[in-house]
DNA sequence: TGTACCATGTAATTGGTTACATGATTAC
DNA sequence: GTAATCATGTAACCAATTACATGGTACA
């Protein structure tokens, strides 16, 4: 099984979807760190029927075409549960900024610093739409987003890693246009103190 | 020109290399944020080539093979230093764990525990490399690491990235397994705070 | 009349990983 | 001997993106 049947497993067992409700939650990232394209999902969908851990049934809809609506079956679950607790293969992540940064000091400086701005400006962006995210979280679930037993702490979860993911790349971004600025002279925060803060 | 063609151009940038060479770098993850395995470096050298980006010349060892030692041209350079300040494509980061995260709440919770400090541990064992090569590059360098005009630079800067990574998948790691065992009753920081802090 | 959204699929291509293949030298 | 490192390549396979393809309804 390729991890695109799990992410798919893993919206099917908090909902029932159709190919194309799970096109658009794959497209705006299943709790935001995975994604795949509908010519990914339709031949996916397919070969889990053929191994017994998802069915579908199809709804006829006036005004709109008809939709294969999928869930998963007992079998699909259990094979979805275990693998949960399972440790993921080491991954590398890749990243092309990261990358342009290694190459920075080739660079223009006022070039590499609207670069750099104009990044920080994205994942401001991002960063204040998962802040949404998270206050409608908070509201909507009653509670549901502490208790580890719901799929409301599951979405919370996956959330709160993003919120933090972002976080660090706008720092990040920051500091590197800062330096390529000129104004940037220690690491953010404390400013005058000793800065003894043990070495680990 | 993909990528990997930049990758390779800004490693060679800084010093010559073998293609033996590059896919240790390339192992050991360039600047952190990038990897190859040498089935995809010498076939792109050999483009790099005939694209007149780099060229070769043989060094013959005794006591080794012999090897090929390849340099940028300023054809080479002149692309890289294009390619530096473009805006790189929209990246979806995936990530495996935060999806096992998504359908956590189906799993047994003392797996789920586990495995998430299990992660937890991993990155804080990439963390502490990565201070450690911090220290090595702010004494090695000589105050270079904060000139942008310095390879020096570039590569700190890269390495800030994964240090900012590692801290905040450490953290995050760690509440959510704090969250599985029902030790957790608040976000991070601030316990009894009013918790104003203004919605951005 | 044309754009946007709903809905489902297949085909071609690219990028990347794993496996295959060879061969020399050094250290245990 | 045999494992480890140096050194360079090709071939097969797989995952993922982009492009091709079809057809209905709503709305401006």
């Amino acid at each position: 099984m390729k991890t695109l049947g799990y992410a798919i497993l893993g919206l099917l067992a908090q909902e029932e979807l159709s190919g194309y409700d799970l096109m658009q939650r794959m497209k705006g990232r299943v709790g935001n760190f995975w994604s795949a394209g509908h010519s990914q999902i339709y031949p996916e969908l397919a070969r889990l029927e053929v191994d017994g851990l998802v069915t579908h049934s199809v709804v006829k809809q006036q005004e709109r075409p008809d939709k294969k609506v999928y869930e998963t079956t007992p079998e699909g679950l259990k094979i979805l549960r275990e693998w949960v607790t399972e440790p993921p293969p080491a991954n590398a992540p890749k990243d092309e900024l990261v990358l342009k940064a290694y190459s920075v000091w080739l660079a223009d400086p006022e070039k590499a610093a609207k670069l750099f701005r104009d990044e920080e400006t994205k994942h401001k962006e991002q960063l204040s739409r998962y802040k949404e995210t998270r206050s409608w979280m908070e509201h909507e679930s009653g509670g549901d987003v502490l208790r580890p037993e719901s799929p409301w702490f599951a979405g919370y979860a996956a959330l709160r890693r993003g919120l933090i993911y972002e976080k660090g790349y706008v720092e990040w971004c920051r500091w590197v246009a800062d330096s390529v600025e000129g104004k940037q002279d220690d690491p953010p925060k404390r400013k005058k103190k000793k800065g003894k803060k043990k070495g680990e």
